[in-house]
DNA sequence: TCGGATCCACACCTGGATCCCG
DNA sequence: CGGGATCCAGGTGTGGATCCGA
């Protein structure tokens, strides 16, 4: 797809205003849920590639475009105005998650307070706005259907979970144990390499303090956990 | 001129390695002088430009090019198996130098050590290749010539002049003067803004160590002080 | 004149995620 | 299957400098 940037530019419809309550947006969710990405992508003027091999946060995009995202490239909430995040949960020919989740980078300088209130983590997943989207490689990108989104915010009991996982995680970093840090540690939460490619080093500290180079890795929610997210969410409606 | 860049990458030559010696650099920057811009970029497949309003460092990128630097974006000699900084010298209608030379970025967080003798200034300056090049802008760009250029090392004098200046302007910004720091101070080195444009901002500290907002600014060494170099390479290039 | 303002190219970083082999 | 590897777009920062109005 060459030039593809330059089509979006030229022929995008602009990006709506950001939604100005939760209800204002569900409505959004609302009209979108049912359409194919091809309707979508083809009713804002969004260019389609043929498929995400080389497109990968393509859907993502495409939501935040037509949502009305405002966050940019800011360390914030895309909808900032009501500290929603935005996030697309790719599904697979049974209706279960396919994907892991990304959550955000760690911060291998060791930075974070270490307090799991003041933690990144628990801010970017407070009040997430879900979007189940088919993911069925079979499925032409463009044929792909949207369901329903909803709103969440982590009950007592799966935040404890997660804050168990992210103690973990952050204590094996604090001991300096960051090579050995791989993504078979944490329940819910795992941590797994983030970046453009393996050769990406970022400065992270050992527990010397000495300086060491490491692949940039992120957190990442666990597909075990985004399906008893869905079938919460499942269940709700259909007692609605 | 819309779509250069793609026009660069699809008919440029490929860069030439890095001279291993300054005799061999020596002998391209021979092979350069008395031609114009326009044969030169012609050689080497290098789009020209109209003029320099839109492409400002055009010039520099040209001779980066053909004379095969390899520093890329490190902070390091453009030359760096030789230690050599390139700079090109734009000459009025005169022969005199037309436009002050940017030098490096102030480092306004005050994290130089504050000795001269480990100043970024001090070492970018500490062997230069200066190509004198024709910027009249009545002259068409393609047309203007290329002068002989020379390697120059700092006399103890020259040394000393800008070691002066440079310790003036690190103590007012070591006094938090950074808003009372203009460009006219310093006889030879001064600062002034370098940023794409009065509403980029960087982080900086004030004498309280406040964090506070600045253009970003760097050094640059005055035409008063290029001329004298200039004026000493014609004179023993005549003795020769 | 020259101090303050500005312009382009390209590398790098971050946020959007999915790919793919053992 | 899932841990490790990877891909794109867009914004920001850096290095190449010259422009331009009072």
């Amino acid at each position: 797809m060459p030039a593809m940037t330059e089509d979006i530019f030229q022929r995008m419809q602009p990006r709506p205003s950001p939604p100005e309550s939760p209800q204002a947006l569900m409505s959004r969710v609302t009209d979108l849920a049912g359409k194919t990405l091809g309707q979508i992508a083809r009713d804002a003027q969004f260019a389609i590639p043929d498929d995400l091999s080389r497109h990968k946060g393509w859907v993502g995009s495409l939501f935040e475009h037509v949502l009305g995202c405002d966050a940019g490239s800011q360390a914030i909430q895309d909808f900032s105005a009501l500290g929603i995040e935005l996030k697309t949960l790719p599904l697979d020919a049974h209706g279960q998650p396919k994907e892991s989740t990304f959550v955000c980078t760690v911060n291998a300088a060791g930075s974070e307070s270490g307090q799991w209130q003041d933690s990144w983590v628990r801010k970017k997943l407070s009040n997430v706005l879900w979007v189940p989207i088919e993911a069925d490689n079979r499925i032409a990108l463009a044929d792909r259907f949207v369901g329903m989104g909803w709103i969440w915010q982590p009950t007592a009991e799966q935040e404890a979970m997660l804050r168990q996982d992210w103690e973990e995680l952050m204590e094996l970093i604090a001991l300096g144990e960051q090579n050995a840090l791989t993504a078979e540690y944490g329940q819910y939460l795992q941590i797994r390499p983030k970046a453009a490619n393996s050769r990406v080093m970022a400065r992270a500290s050992d527990i010397d303090g000495e300086s060491i180079l490491l692949n940039p890795r992120g957190f990442y929610l666990r597909t075990s956990f985004t399906r008893q997210l869905l079938e919460a969410a499942t269940i709700s409606s259909l007692g609605s």
